[in-house]
DNA sequence: TAGGCCATGTAACCGGTTACATGATTAG
DNA sequence: CTAATCATGTAACCGGTTACATGGCCTA
């Protein structure tokens, strides 16, 4: 999905400011399965605005920065509904991780231990960010994805710890003539 | 990861021309962890050549187009056994299907059920394909991201077919009003 | 005879990232 | 005193996609 699609899909549920969108993207409960950088949001929210599918207004605090707090239109939420009567396309999944187990057998033994003890522990972070979202989630919707996240995690993290000794052996097994390449 | 240390890690187990890498990459064992076209590959094939980390040699087959073999030279070796040395990114991971799930009580409710639906076809297709792959499988590496990916995406599909109705009770329940819009 | 597969490549375009610029406030 | 948080934005760059060009063989 596009920046344009995710930040009418954020902005159709709550008033944001781009920092705010960020934050949502980054941490919040979108977190898992998008990915955007300042870089996109504040060129496509003045776009957007552009276009009069979102408007804004200026909240000045003392002592703070401004902020500029964009809110949907009438046009955008018919944007929105549009984009969300099609059918979505599948997902994009790139796994370096996988890369690297796939070739363990010509890695070293210690890389390899590595990479997948930080994924475990990566992902062991992330599902507990999921659940604490899920401790105060008002939104039918937002709950079931939530709940999606940490069943597909969990499993992810149960086969991980399960084979971790199998990939490893992988990676033992093979002979001593990549170490120098480090 | 990158186009060109995709190719490299390819080129690696086995010589190949950029349309079998293509193969492998929409089809293949890879195809579930990787996104490529040809208008990377062929470049990207051509700038590794030039770096002297690929070489290359024309096979003629009367009737049928040539096919311009690569393979792996020592500098490639090395350059890869140096990026396999490398702690590995995290996944990259992008949903619109759950983005549209997230917006389900603002959807409609054909319209999500079409989505989970395909959803569920679709995954259910990918590990076919992938227990396919598993079933002739040499190499211990790519057996165990195979497992790996059967396992998750088993586990996802577990998810979905269970839960499906609750996500279309959520649909079923907004309001007429988004009819409208498609 | 139409469409799919094999096979290689190019060029325009685009969406998004990285890094930078700016600056006040608060917490450690 | 340092680092983080809040907050908005720009510009250069880049990796990759889409669509196109070419063309013969084989299958339905």
């Amino acid at each position: 999905m596009n920046a344009r699609t995710l930040i009418l899909a954020i902005l159709n549920r709550q008033e944001a400011t781009g920092y705010e969108i960020r934050k949502m993207c980054a941490e919040g409960p979108f977190s898992y399965f998008v990915d955007i950088s300042y870089g996109s949001i504040y060129p496509t929210l003045a776009k957007l605005e552009d276009e009069g599918l979102v408007s804004s207004r200026i909240e000045t605090h003392a002592g703070k920065p401004d902020r500029k707090i964009y809110q949907m239109t009438a046009g955008g939420q018919a944007e929105f509904l549009h984009a969300l009567s099609q059918p979505p396309q599948p997902d994009k999944f790139k796994s370096e991780f996988l890369l690297t187990a796939m070739c363990a057998a010509q890695g070293n033994r210690d890389t390899v231990m590595r990479a997948i003890d930080e994924r475990i522990e990566h992902i062991t972070a992330e599902v507990d960010m999921i659940r604490s979202h899920l401790e105060e989630c008002e939104h039918p919707g937002t709950c079931w994805v939530a709940e999606y996240g940490v069943h597909v995690m969990s499993s992810d993290l149960e086969f991980l710890k399960d084979k971790r000794d199998d990939l490893l052996a992988i990676a033992g097994s093979g002979s001593a003539l990549r170490e120098a390449a480090e």
